[in-house]
RNA sequence: CGGCUAAUUU
């Protein structure tokens, strides 16, 4: 048991193949615990994300009970790897399809730019939640498709359209398409700004060449990730202010 | 029983 989540850290870990068949062998020599599905499910995730399908496909078709999570496991595998015809044979052939396959289908089709698709996923899903809704904003922020965007946000239940995640994807569409001052408004509005929404506000002045108001922004924030560390240093590199990147950088602290 | 899957920012 104990052991299980273990095992379930160790697969986790693997960020290559040979890390992964290596824990993966590590299991099969420890016992059954390849049987069990917990582990077993685990492994499909871990070939997946390793980009090996074929492996995942292979632990997959080897679980006795498989369950939504097995399913959507496979499913993500196939769309992170962007084998959309793949996923789409993988999503039909499920009999039990909950919102998390509903909206993997969702975002394989956004990944790949097929916006027409990607929409006519969501208007077919039986039940939508926070990350589906998300997921449609993002989708056409992303594409530079403010209107759409704008649509679907205000279309939004009252209690997505007011999380943070919700106002995050939104601003992230008015600063994809220059309405700094949109974004910023919505961002002010905000009560419950969280460090993503300041990453959106300083990636936002970066687009649009403020590098300013970036700074600023970055000065001021409450707290700083490596996205917000990256964003900066990656602006003042790209305009060639490579004394700035450099100090930037040694002011950086370490992760992990 | 729970623990494993999808989303918003670089």
């Amino acid at each position: 048991r104990k052991l299980e989540i273990q095992y379930a850290e160790l697969l986790r870990e693997c960020k290559d193949l040979d890390a992964g068949r290596r824990v993966h062998a590590q299991v099969v020599a420890a016992g059954g615990y390849c049987r069990t599905r917990f582990i077993a499910n685990l492994l499909v995730d871990m070939y997946g994300r390793c980009g090996s399908l074929d492996d995942a496909r292979r632990v997959f078709d080897g679980i006795q009970q498989l369950n939504v999570f097995s399913c959507n496991l496979l499913l993500s595998a196939y769309v992170r790897s962007r084998r959309i015809q793949e996923a789409k044979r993988v999503f039909d052939g499920l009999t039990h399809r909950d919102v998390v396959t509903w909206t993997t289908m969702m975002r394989a089709y956004a990944m790949v730019g097929d916006l027409q698709q990607a929409r006519g996923v969501f208007d077919r899903m039986p039940e939508r939640n926070l990350v589906s809704w998300v997921s449609l904003v993002a989708t056409y922020a992303q594409a530079g498709e403010l209107q759409s965007a704008k649509d679907v946000f205000d279309g939004m239940p009252e209690e997505v359209r007011s999380t943070a995640a919700a106002c995050n994807a939104m601003m992230t569409g008015y600063a994809k398409s220059g309405c700094l001052d949109e974004a910023k408004l919505l961002f002010d509005s905000m009560t419950d700004k969280d460090l993503v929404s300041w990453n959106v506000m300083l990636g936002g002045f970066v687009d649009n060449a403020c590098l300013d108001a970036a700074m600023q922004v970055f000065r001021w924030m409450p707290a700083r990730d490596l996205v917000s560390w990256n964003t900066v240093l990656q602006a003042y590199g790209d305009c060639g202010r490579f004394q700035d990147a450099k100090f930037i950088f040694s002011c950086m602290p370490a992760w992990d």
